[in-house]
DNA sequence: GATTGTCAATACGCTGGCGTATGGTTATAT
DNA sequence: ATATAACCATACGCCAGCGTATTGACAATC
């Protein structure tokens, strides 16, 4: 169905999905959704897109009315896909510690999420995508609060316990994807994820 | 000197500097940064920054080659300023417990200098942008470092949590900046700053 | 097999932003 | 007082990227 969304975490994909002869509006946000993922929400441009789906632009406009709907289309489709996969992978964990410990390892796998989520944070000033990353945000920080509850934090700690978690995550994403050359190697990596797993997620009550 | 770097807190500043007949590079540097730190690198614009400097662009051309030189050399100028003004604004303080905890609680200080950061910190798609944010990451992220060694910690767990200090930083920045309306009133601010310390920063070891 | 609907190609205009060329103005030096 | 340098204005060319308009091709349907 989709290359960049439903991926699985790192199969090598085909820079284009199909080479059906038509295309469908589908088609267009997909292809919009990849170059997000590789180059940034600026990179979206309408004659580039159409070139790399092996068509021109006639065709897009035929689609939507301008860029800023694919964008809008986009970030729909993004969001509608976040929502239905980020929690409900998670919910499946019941035990809280294990919950809490398998979000922050998540940061290992699923890289192409990961790098979308990057490339969208990093384009907020894009009003459009300012108001999908605040919800998005303000969800994860909804999901990571009530785990914290769960593992019997107050309220009010959980809530900054979270709020420093995803910062954290939203920080280092960038770090990460912008600074290939200072990329810590893997074990490096590991020891990192690790070492925040340790500070930020409190022990369990019974020992 | 400097209206943008050398600003006190939270001045009131005139949107251009002064109005004197002819510019100096120097000028356009200042307009440069000022323009990113309320609009962004993409802002930068020479066009509008000549209309800003009530000038026309035949004045740009003459005092730089292109509008990359302009950003390379504001560039410059914000990171000798970075270099010059934080470790050393710093260093004044001896006992390490506090030196972190200022640290920390600058985040609520100096609010121009921030924005700044923040702004340069969402265009490392420019490769010279990231160049610099590189650079000045690693620096504070070393200085960080330093702090929690001098508080007891192991390098390597130092290390980690020095990272995990600064990504929260960068991720605080673009999520307090671009979220407006998600914005945490002032004692919320204080209470989040207050949770970040009491988790991050380890305990006295003579309590 | 003609018509209609769906998708695409081509050609065009418009705007914003970069950069150049050239000439004008002001300050400074001699 | 004039020559030179420093600075600025004006006008232009160029390109990328958006959007429009018109026509064309193919498929489905009748």
């Amino acid at each position: 169905m989709d290359a960049v969304l439903n991926a699985e975490p790192d199969m090598p994909q085909t820079a284009v999905s199909s080479d059906k002869a038509r295309l469908s509006a589908e088609d267009w946000v997909d292809a919009a959704l990849e170059t997000i993922k590789e180059s940034g929400v600026g990179a979206v441009a309408v004659e580039s897109l159409a070139k790399r789906l092996g068509v021109t632009k006639g065709s897009f406009y035929w689609h939507f009315p301008n860029r800023e709907a694919l964008i809008d289309a986009a970030l729909r489709k993004w969001e509608e896909n976040d929502i239905r996969t980020f929690e409900r992978s998670l919910s499946i964990i019941k035990d809280p510690h294990d919950k809490m410990r398998a979000v922050f390892r998540r940061t290992r796998k699923e890289i192409t999420s990961h790098v979308l989520f990057c490339h969208l944070f990093m384009a907020v000033d894009h009003p459009r995508v300012a108001e999908v990353m605040q919800r998005v945000s303000e969800r994860r920080i909804d999901f990571l609060c009530q785990g914290f509850m769960e593992l019997g934090m107050a309220p009010a700690d959980a809530r900054n316990r979270a709020r420093l978690t995803f910062m954290n995550y939203v920080g280092f994403l960038q770090y990460y994807q912008n600074f290939k050359s200072a990329r810590m190697d893997l074990d490096e990596l590991d020891e990192y994820v690790e070492h925040v797993i340790r500070t930020l997620i409190p022990e369990p009550a019974t020992a």
